[in-house]
DNA sequence: GAGTGGTCTAGACCACCTA
DNA sequence: AGGTGGTCTAGACCACTCG
């Protein structure tokens, strides 16, 4: 049969999951720290942590950095195939976005760029990082790539803001062909650090490859997201 | 900066991920017990199972059961915008599918699966459930839901094989529009089982809406992946 | 029956955050 | 400075698997 979880955490998770359903902590509440609850709960700090540890699994709270424990709020949804900017689609659902630029520089394509982008190699590509949340609270990195060959002058856009914006604006080029792949990952350490999680915190990694109308690569993005802050929505239309 | 992870669990794990590396340890090798791992390195089992997880989360290794911890394999690549048969395109691949009929029967629409199919509530409908993975290894579970309604003596039909093929056979039905949800969360104990984990483990779940062309649903699928063992590819056409 | 992972106890020290 | 989580030690018992 079923290797069953542990009584003495299975009660802590249980207890905890009540609260949170019974509204008795709401979204962003902090839980009683690790060491009160085990007192509490008569048990040890591991067990208590291993109950906490399943319910961030499940999404239902999150650590942040070292401050404690704390309830998670709506995630953010995202469809991946369309070019909509991340600041309009993320306070549509009613939370307010945000957006740093960690990097903007030209580099060369390495092997493994030069054949995910379809250039060659030591063809010059402009790299974009940044940084993006809801409500004060990180959510991914995305890392993008350029071909500035298909893109004369992408360089010195202001693409701070939305990339999608400058490829409909200034290049006119249409999403054509979107091609996604998607995983779950563990964060790098220096990942972790950027979106307040500890190292190796489970992550979804969403590539994507973006074809315009001659099906030539355009843009190239690896977006690194916390687990409990996304939910993909995609939808295909065959008709 | 970055809350380090452990020097101890740290080193432990950098010291398997580079036996998988450098080819010491093969796909579905054994690794060696938790007990001995810790003695010849000097640490405590504790520590060690704290590496062990790290790198299960990486998607590197897997437990199975009771029986110890193994070297993953290739992952499943799955398009779940295409009416593709599992057991087809898993043998594409160069694996061995499986799949499992768990369950069968009739049921009525109670209220979430009324709105999610888009019938009245207590509409007929079939419920189907499945087991499936390639190689040996449970992949996921998979459950079902047809409108009898728009499918009329589907559950006469041998739906043992794939949906998708009496869809497309005696029912003549293209799958016009697919709207997928995907989230990560937490296997149940009773989907752990299955599938060969421990409760709790992090899984992909994907959701399928399947509409014909006339806009009707005509199938709704909830899949429970182990996050190890797939790669989700997706491709838009937008032209 | 021997060995495996799964869980738990009861401590400890450290790095970091907040006040 | 005091409290938090992050990590680690050194044991223990249990449920299960396998030979």
């Amino acid at each position: 049969m079923a290797a069953g979880r542990g009584v003495t955490s299975a009660r802590v998770a249980a207890e905890l999951r009540s609260r949170i359903e019974r509204g008795e902590l709401l979204p962003e509440d902090r839980l009683p720290s690790e060491r009160e609850l085990s007192e509490s709960l008569h048990t040890t700090r591991v067990t208590s942590r291993e109950a906490l540890k399943q319910l961030e699994a499940e999404g239902l709270i999150y650590r942040s950095n070292r401050r404690g424990w704390f309830v998670t709020s709506q995630r953010i949804n995202y469809n991946p195939s369309r070019a909509a900017f991340f600041m309009d689609y993320v306070a549509d659902q009613g939370l307010v976005p945000f957006s740093r630029q960690l990097l903007k520089k030209r580099i060369v394509a390495d092997d493994r760029l030069a054949s995910m982008l379809e250039v060659s190699v030591k063809a010059p590509l402009v790299e974009l990082q940044r940084l993006r949340g809801a409500n004060g609270r990180p959510a991914y990195i995305e890392t993008i790539y350029l071909p500035e060959g298909r893109l004369p002058g992408i360089y010195e856009c202001d693409l701070e803001r939305s990339v999608s914006a400058v490829m409909l604006g200034d290049y006119d080029q249409q999403y054509a062909v979107v091609e996604l792949d998607i995983t779950v990952g563990a964060l790098s350490a220096g990942q972790a650090a950027l979106l307040d999680a500890p190292p190796g915190y489970t992550c979804l990694c969403v590539r994507r490859v973006v074809r315009n109308a001659a099906g030539e690569v355009v843009e190239y993005d690896l977006e690194h997201w916390r687990h409990d802050s996304l939910n993909i929505q995609v939808r295909l239309d065959n008709s």
